[in-house]
DNA sequence: CAACTCAATCGGGTTTAACGATGCCTATTG
DNA sequence: CAATAGGCATCGTTAAACCCGATTGAGTTG
């Protein structure tokens, strides 16, 4: 049997439900004419009649062959509908996207990106993946966050300036900006030397401001309650500090630095050539909007 | 999203498997253009990219909603797949024939008519529908054998003429032919009367020849039993006689009738105006084939 | 027999399908 | 940097398919 395709399952189909051509092609707009064609076509494509014609003012009856055809059409029309479904589900926003992120973002960019985006699309399934590593994995995510720029076919969409500040116990430094250079040798506690962390320490070292680091650890909670505990000061980025409870106690205090080091760029990446599904269209505007949004309220 | 037809999505897949446009089209025998355009005809009834073209010598790559596409696709074209074997197989004769019969017809046609069947095509599934009714349900079977003809929008195909024989204890009549005037008065086992039997009697009150009836059963071998007992004898169509085991024990005898009776007609059935599958219309060529050879050999 | 209801068919205009040739883009290579 | 090669898009053309409108033919009904 050669191929019948789906106009003729659907004629079929419809002179099955209506019983006569004409009302078939009535139904689905075409002339009586066309439907005895289109079924012409079909019976010669599954080489039998599909239909017996009485002949006279009585309606067409199915053919055993008939029947066949039918039953498998119009479960390859319904499968139809439901790829047309599917698609219509995709582009109106339902459907998936895999996001790649790390502390900082986790904690006061993305609350906001996904409210909003459950919001539009309540039926939408968001998988985030954590990891702090110096390559973001662009290629296993549809979109990642990340704090540098990436090697590769890779697009680059810069979000905000994170500018660094440093945390420290009241008293330790008398309020208000502090120079770099009362640093030198000063306990410092720190993230592990990853990402941009390690393009902060080769500032320090440029500039010859050598601190003391006294521990490293993963957790900014922990950086944090370290300083607190008095082990010593950090120097953080904005963000981390501020997705943290930084005033609970009133014991930790935030100082600018002078110069100011380089800040931070939180990028938005993802795999160069790549065609976005329109939810993940909608997480990069939605993401743009938000860094906006910070940098307005001057955090 | 308009349809996209099979063709298309054929198309969709061989570029998914190949990688480029230009492998697919050699594979479907088609040319690279050709190609090209089905995959843009198909973005546009999907209303987006399926394939990302990153230009250069690099293939093309299924973006989100094409792999959605995709997906669906393949099942439908695997659906479509079956269908096409459905229809094969249909065509080839695997498939169903439902049959109606009565008692004489499923004891000495339809064994052979099954057996050749089933030789031909081991995959098929008959069933047979046994009733003794004055009107043959041709509605809800396929086809049924039928000793009479029938009213409506039937038609009637003529297998055998089937002679009425004298079935009588050995002794109550004398060797060879009986005449009918001698069954006037005599005891008689018949079965009800319906069907060609009502004939039968009818024929015999237009001769004035006035039989006492003195049991009716519908079963065929309690005929023969009670006339084997004594009770009477019978006058039945030789087709029933000759299914039914009747030389066990020597003791009935058949005798022809003078004049004859006229012999029960037995027809195949079926509706009108009806296509038949291709195993209704080899169970026909069966049937008349077998009912010959009944003929041929004498009985 | 006339009227009616169907499906099939014919002729013609329009759309679609496929081809072949060509052009453009990108990555590779010398 | 130029040349090359591999990839897709586009254009023009031809043949086929599609759909329509009108007509014909078959079979039923009044």
């Amino acid at each position: 049997m050669s191929d019948a395709d789906l106009r003729q399952l659907t004629t079929l189909a419809a002179v099955a439900d209506e019983g006569t051509f004409g009302r078939a092609a009535a139904r689905l707009g075409y002339t009586q004419s066309t439907v005895s064609q289109q079924i012409a076509a079909l019976e010669k494509a599954v080489g039998g009649a599909v239909f017996d014609r009485p002949g006279g003012p009585k309606p067409v009856r199915i053919t055993p062959l008939g029947a066949v055809v039918l039953a498998h059409g119009r479960e390859l029309l319904a499968k139809a509908q439901t790829m047309a479904a599917a698609v219509d589900r995709f582009k109106a926003g339902d459907g998936r996207v895999d996001i790649g992120t790390f502390q900082s973002v986790s904690n006061v960019i993305l609350p906001l990106v996904v409210r909003r985006l459950r919001d539009e699309h309540p039926g939408c399934d968001i998988r985030l993946f954590e990891e702090e590593t110096d390559q973001p994995h662009v290629d296993e995510v549809d979109l990642t966050f990340f704090d540098g720029r990436a090697e590769g076919a890779v697009e680059h969409l810069k979000l905000l300036d994170d500018p660094y500040l440093l945390v420290a116990r009241r008293g330790t430094f008398p309020d208000g900006p502090v120079r770099l250079a009362q640093l030198d040798g000063a306990p410092i506690v720190a993230p592990p030397p990853i990402c941009d962390q390690v393009r902060v320490e080769q500032t320090f070292a440029r500039r010859g401001v050598r601190p003391r680091i006294v521990f490293r650890t993963t957790g900014n909670e922990t950086v944090l309650s370290m300083v607190r505990a008095g082990l010593g000061s950090a120097v953080l980025p904005r963000l981390t500090v501020h997705g943290a409870d930084l005033d609970s106690d009133g014991l930790l205090g935030t100082h600018e630095l002078r110069p100011a080091l380089p800040p931070r760029e939180i990028f938005l990446l993802w795999q160069a050539d790549r065609t976005h599904s329109p939810l993940v269209a909608r997480v990069i505007e939605i993401a743009v909007d938000v860094a906006a949004a910070k940098i307005a309220e001057h955090w």
